[in-house]
DNA sequence: TATTCCGATAGTGAC
DNA sequence: GTCACTATCGGAATGAG
């Protein structure tokens, strides 16, 4: 069988080179102190009163951060924004919970502040967004191939037959190396947090030191993940009304091998260091 | 009215000065490693099997740690063992939960390894233990007197007169000081952690370094602890059946304002060094 | 189900 | 509700020219 995307590239992430700064920032706020009087009821594990709430606060802060990428994607070097043009900005996922992790953020402001599932119903949108998942999955399968192309089994076996260190029997094919394609996901999550639409392509193995605790495992190994080829989603899927739902409580699981670890997420990572050994060198 | 309690002596807690060593340790283990199975179920947060359990453990380890000083009361020096006979062992708290916190070990082994609850049921250790506390208690007023007694307002009036620098006016008695006694409380823990049968006698400051959680505060601020005054107790009295009672488990208020912090330990300790300097300073 | 900091909570191990 | 250690869970701020 033909392999659909070609993975064997050795070129990295890059198409772009405009570097200039970070996301701008703005301040502006106003500080007042104020007297915590004797309490006699129980307080909420806030103690202080906030200070007064500033007007007119600052653009791609926090949830907002995804914006900036929109606003002026040629102010950031390649090593951040790997593509753009007038319907998506590419790039690398700042904190990546996967070996590689890339976002597509579609620049339509017609859209771009929806849920995932509301601007998926546009089928014009959507079929956009699937052609460029198909691109940046091969980019990203060429970036596997550039990081782990030296581990894999597949790989070597190829190589060997390629350098001529290994002779192809009479009507066997060249080895066709490693399918990176197969190991990357592709989705939005059921409830995201950062506010401009974005969908997720990133490799399979969860190995990161950016992933933290539970919730960002579960995000990417539950239905919490949306496939981007379940779209569009049915009017009464169910994962239509994800909201405080126990897709991020689950017990954490192995994706590799299914082993379960309840809430221990550090011996889930240690274990994960295996895997990834594992999984690499396939 | 007269002072019940002595509280002007300047000794410190000691009665006698033996010193010798810690604790007696002793070691025996077989450790062996054991493989980890894969695990289908959700295990709970042990993970690995323990190694297997040594015979012939040492005494006086954790929990029997007050064993100790029952065992050999004369190893230790008067800094910590504050006074022994043959029937109590009276010594200072290694892990003290105020200024002052010491503790009354009864050495009789027909009752010390009893529950207070039932101890205290037997009247002829009941009343040893009374008497024994009114002792231990003029102790800790003495050193309270010790510690504090200079930044007392009460203590300096008094020796304002004493010293004759302020003359009495016809018919004023002598300042009486401060009557430490009153800040004082004794009592034991509805479900002590230590094994050995223990009277805690403490000053009701709870500022101490060792006072490290929510647990610590409330078993000295709640009817978690129960004063040697309330026995003999009932047959009916519902601390008995103190178990998993919500004592522990209650918001933190202060002892001294009733200010309530919630769960916010940290908070109740700043707080408490405030009120630690006021009274003091009574 | 943004990150980061900080603190409260929870389980274990104790030779 | 021994202590000490680790890790998990949980809220709140996130910005000072
Ligand atoms: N400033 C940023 N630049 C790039 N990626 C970001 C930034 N802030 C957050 N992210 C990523 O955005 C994703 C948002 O995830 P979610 O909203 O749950 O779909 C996460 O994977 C974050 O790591
Ligand atoms: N080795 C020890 N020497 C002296 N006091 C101790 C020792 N271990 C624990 N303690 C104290 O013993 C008390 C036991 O409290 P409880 O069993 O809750 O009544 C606590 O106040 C501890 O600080
Ligand atoms: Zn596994
Ligand atoms: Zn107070």
């Amino acid at each position: 069988m033909a392999e659909e995307i070609k993975v064997h590239s050795e070129e990295a992430l890059t198409e772009e080179e405009i570097f200039n700064q970070d996301a701008p920032r703005k301040k502006l706020k106003v500080t007042n102190a104020f007297q915590q009087l004797m309490n006699p009821n129980k307080p909420k594990p806030k103690q202080q009163q906030k200070p007064e709430r500033s007007t007119g606060g600052n653009p791609f802060k926090n949830r907002m951060g995804l914006g900036a990428y929109l606003d002026d994607p040629a102010s950031f070097p390649a090593s951040i924004v790997i593509a753009h043009d007038n319907e998506f900005v590419v790039i690398h996922d700042k904190f990546p919970k996967a070996t590689v992790h890339t976002l597509i953020l579609p620049r339509s402001s017609k859209c771009n502040l929806k849920h995932p599932f509301d601007a998926f119903d546009d089928p014009e949108l959507l079929v956009k967004v699937k052609v460029q998942v198909e691109k940046v999955k091969s980019l990203v399968a060429a970036e596997l191939q550039r990081k782990l192309g030296t581990y894999s089994e597949a790989e070597r076996d190829r190589q060997a037959v390629l350098d001529g260190k290994v002779d192809l029997k009479p009507g066997q094919d060249l080895p066709k190396g490693r399918d990176w394609a197969k190991e990357i996901k592709v989705g939005v999550h059921a409830v995201p947090s950062m506010t401009h639409l974005h969908v997720h392509i990133l490799s399979r193995d969860m190995h990161s030191e950016s992933l933290k605790h539970r919730k960002h495992y579960n995000s990417f190994v539950t239905e919490f993940l949306v496939d981007i080829d379940d779209f569009p989603l049915p009017k009464d899927d169910p994962r239509r009304r994800t909201k405080e739902e126990g897709y991020l409580a689950r017990d954490l699981c192995c994706w590799r091998c299914g082993k379960n670890f309840g809430a221990q997420f550090k011996q889930l990572k240690e274990h994960l260091d295996g895997e990834f050994d594992k999984w690499k060198r396939e």
